[in-house]
DNA sequence: TTCTTGACTTGAACTCTGTCTATCGTAGGA
DNA sequence: TCCTACGATAGACAGAGTTCAAGTCAAGAA
């Protein structure tokens, strides 16, 4: 995430301070916070920081690809840094916890021609469920 | 979904006018309509059917596996009364329809277990993502 | 360095989706 | 036909996200 905001500066982004801290705390490994996560995590940095400010970056960055937008469950969207090497996610149904996941194969490869109904299928979004570790008794 | 209130009726439900209409909304093939849509068609038939009755309803429903619960954006769950017989789905990136798929083999068996990070994996949702034919110029 | 300006930020009101609760109505058994 | 526990209703409430008018400031120009 570190060169990000060059990359963004080269698309003609103001890099302004609110900007800075968003992008700090979407910084690491398996993250996937929701845009008020972002925004709790980012006020600690920069008190000031407004929710729609936080909302208005977030879709931004999701526009530009720099960003994942994720929705597991029928709650808050997840936003997901790791938006360059392509991953399928793994959720546990109990805790909601959620790991990247990289499975074998090509999963658009599994949708025969007579099952797609003349669409242009560009993409397969899998969302793996079961309990992890510590909610497996 | 004909039979559907018999087996309600044979769970102890009482069978009202609200959960007849309800039911009858959610007859047919490819239907995954939000629960204001499922309100909106039931109170055409018995308009004075309330919002947190269609709501109570699907939920009940979904819980006992008669209809699934499928959210495919980030916005309003859709209700599907197709649950017996396992599928994934299709989804136009522009006008968002809707079709029911069924893809060749197990999507599990792509999650090798050095990916499972421990896990007790029971289940994998696809949702594949493309133009429609309407849309796709 | 200072000036200028349009892109950016802010906070509050607003929309959409879904839940909860107190009260009223009725399906279905006695 | 009567009873009553289960279900329906309206409206308040909550969570997630969007919109907008007004104020601020990053960064290029001079
Ligand atoms: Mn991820
Ligand atoms: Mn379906
Ligand atoms: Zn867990
Ligand atoms: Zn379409």
């Amino acid at each position: 995430m570190s060169d990000l905001l060059a990359r963004l500066r080269g698309r003609g982004w103001r890099v302004t301070s609110q900007r800075r801290v968003v992008a700090e705390v979407l910084d690491g490994d398996h993250v996937h916070l929701t845009a008020d996560e972002v925004h709790a995590r980012a006020a600690q940095l920069l008190p000031e920081i407004s929710r729609a400010t936080v909302y208005n970056t977030l879709a931004e960055l999701a526009s530009l690809g720099e960003v994942l937008e994720v929705s597991t469950d029928g709650r808050a969207k997840r936003y997901d840094p790791n938006a360059h090497r392509p991953h399928q996610h793994l959720v546990c149904s109990n805790c909601g916890t959620i790991r990247d996941v990289h499975p074998t194969g090509d999963p658009l490869a599994d949708l025969p021609a007579e099952e797609r109904f003349g669409f242009t299928v560009s993409e397969a979004q899998i969302t793996y469920r079961g309990l992890c570790p510590s909610c497996n008794g």
